[in-house]
RNA sequence: GCGCCUGUGGCUCAGUUGGAUAGAGCAACGGACUUCUAAUCCGUAGGUCGGGGGUUCGAAUCCCUCCAGGCGCGCCA
């Protein structure tokens, strides 16, 4: 990476400055650069703290020093002592020049690294229960898996994505129970329903029937027996109705970008658990209870014991994790594996990679808990059992209306075909970003009114400042950037902007490493404030000089590629207009 | 009760992994559109970084303790 190379340069020449000023070794590998809070105070600032200690010299007297020693180079201009900083200025002129070349050179795989070349990282995500609709939880955690897959992608891994759906249990016997008794034969086709609604109607009814009549547990219990006993023709509802969901679930993931190379069904997976603790028992890592039971005791890691079979030999949910875990690295020999998982199973996942451990699984250590927090409505916790679940599709249509009236509000010129596709892509950029800007850690509040909001912070400002950039070089007509001379380029505006996109690469490599598609959402923000101050001191198109016209659109051109980089890797469209 | 996570302007969040004067957006107030898209920009006001101890040249960041909130503590998933 040309930046980094630039980046090793400079703390090459302040190691040397040291090393000449104060014959000591100081190697510029364990050298951490900072910035200025003030951009007039340089680009670059060495805390000169660390250096204080082992020379004995008080900070500023070291920097001061530094500053006299340090000999300009092609990459820094000049250098002065701040305090106990040094402070560094980059050749502005050099340095412009150097970024958006890169930039213009690498494209889309601006802000890409090799670094994961030759590895293959499994992530799983969206896990779906097959008997009611996607809600905002999915939203939250489809955008958190995609934007992490697409980071990860960008490092260079070969990556896997992966939905486990959970399709067989209690909870869908008891859909299929309600749509037994009360269905009356509807299909999707015949009420015009999306199947995963039509399912998640069942599930909703069987609730509320459950309260007039406690029997209904029982029999759901019991036809939860026969399913697991093969019989034929609760299969065939099992099968037909989950194809009903299935259809919509399609639906929705198409709609939003989302994508999958697998699915895993547990209902498949849940007897390679069976047999990994059956083997794990012949080795003694687990133990057989008295009345039956499997278990293991943890309790000398810090955990508790847990159970693996229940006493009648019937799978629990960590038999089946078991089990999947062990079919991903069989299918993918991967170097991690991911869970893009909700913070409520923490410790779940603890148990579950320290009883693979324990089985001995070299590839254990590679298996990541990526835990994010839940999504909390004003009101309170969502509760589907109480209705107050925020549907998915209810939201993207909502989203969608609400960015249809935002442009009509502001231009009429679109047909009817751009209108809904442009609607769509900004509905979509609002909610994605809102979802992917806070830290993937921290609970959202989901604020209705911030949410739907297509100015501040969101998604819509970023799109809006790529769609000015596209319409700048629309009417700047025929671009040859082949005669250019960027030494035009240089005041305040145009030198901020090239340090941001200078900076890009490195957050989205920092995003991809923790995991945080925020740090992408924090970078596109300042990248379009900083493009949004230019534009209010600076024009473009009636620049004062044809070099300089031709500079400023390679500017923005940069800024643009930069901007949908950013989109792109959050899952979220770039429009040329809107 | 035990375990994990969180606590930063009225609200929602950042904070370069221990560094300079703690930054954005929303809300409030005051400005800027005959000028490349005002989904924008500029300004004003608003902070004992939950409280208290400690560690050191230096703490929102690390340690201890207390307080508040979230989640978990099925042979549910």
């Amino acid at each position: 990476m040309v930046f980094q190379e630039h980046q090793k340069k400079i703390t090459e020449q302040i190691s040397t400055a040291i090393k000449e000023e104060f014959q000591q070794d100081f190697p510029h590998e364990s050298m951490r650069l900072e910035t200025p809070p003030d951009q007039e105070m340089g680009d670059l600032a060495f805390p000169c703290f660390p250096l204080a200690k082992i020379l004995k010299l008080p900070p500023p007297k070291i920097a001061a020093r530094l500053a006299d020693r340090m000999a300009s180079s092609p990459e820094i201009e000049k250098a002065a002592a701040h305090g106990g900083y040094l402070n560094l200025f980059y050749n502005k002129s050099g340095f412009i020049e150097m970024t958006l070349r890169e930039i213009h050179e690498k494209r889309d795989a601006y802000g890409n690294t090799a670094i994961g070349n030759g590895q293959t990282i499994l992530i799983e995500y969206s896990s779906p229960n097959t008997n009611k609709p996607l809600h905002l939880g999915h939203l939250r955690n489809n955008t958190l898996g995609m934007a992490s897959a697409n980071l990860l992608d960008a490092m260079g891994y070969r990556v896997i994505k992966v939905n486990l759906v959970n399709d067989r249990g209690v909870h869908i016997c008891k859909s299929m129970l309600a749509y037994q008794k009360w269905g009356g034969g509807e299909t999707p086709e015949s009420t015009g329903t999306k199947g995963d609604h039509l399912a998640g109607k069942y599930y909703v009814l069987f609730e509320t029937k459950l309260k007039e009549n406690p029997d209904l547990e029982e029999e759901a219990q019991a036809l939860l027996h026969k399913w697991e006993s093969g019989d034929e023709e609760t299969l065939s509802l099992w099968r037909r109705m989950n194809e009903w969901v299935y259809q919509g679930f399609r639906k929705t993931y198409s709609r939003m970008g989302t994508a999958f190379d697998k699915w895993y069904f547990e209902s498949d997976t849940y007897r390679l658990g069976k047999k990994l603790v059956l083997e794990g028992l012949g080795k003694g890592i687990f133990y057989r209870r008295e009345d039956g039971a499997v278990e293991i005791d943890l309790t000398g890691h810090g955990f508790d014991k847990k159970v693996l079979l229940r006493p009648n030999g019937t799978a629990v949910y960590m038999t089946q994790d078991l089990g999947t875990a062990k079919l991903k690295y069989e299918d993918y020999a991967f170097s991690r594996s991911l869970y893009v998982v909700a913070n409520e199973q923490d410790y779940h996942f603890n148990v579950l990679f320290k009883i693979l451990e324990l089985l001995g699984f070299e590839w254990a250590k590679g298996c990541v808990h990526l835990s994010y927090g839940m999504v909390e409505l004003p009101e309170g916790k969502m509760k589907s059992r109480e209705g107050t679940v925020v549907d998915a599709d209810d939201l993207l249509d909502e989203l969608k209306s609400l960015a249809r009236e935002a442009i009509l509000e502001r231009r009429s010129d679109f047909e009817e075909g751009e209108l809904e596709r442009r609607a769509e892509e900004i509905g979509q950029g609002a909610l994605k970003f809102y979802l992917l800007k806070v830290n993937p850690r921290n609970n959202i509040q989901f604020n209705p009114k911030e949410a739907i909001a297509f100015e501040g912070a969101t998604g819509p400002y970023i799109q809006y400042s790529h769609a000015r950039i596209q319409s700048i070089l629309r009417k700047a007509g025929d671009l040859s950037f082949d005669s250019l001379d960027l030494s035009a380029l240089g005041n305040k505006e145009e030198f901020s902007l090239a340090r941001q996109l200078y900076n890009f690469p490195m957050e989205i490599q920092k995003a991809a490493e923790e995991y945080n598609p925020a740090r992408v959402c924090e970078a596109a923000l300042q990248i379009a404030r900083e493009l949004s101050k230019f534009y209010k001191e600076r024009q473009v198109l009636k620049a004062e000089s044809d070099e300089l016209r031709t500079a400023r659109l390679f500017l923005i051109h940069c800024v643009a590629l930069a901007l949908k980089k950013a989109l792109t890797l959050l899952g979220i469209q770039a429009p040329d207009r809107m």
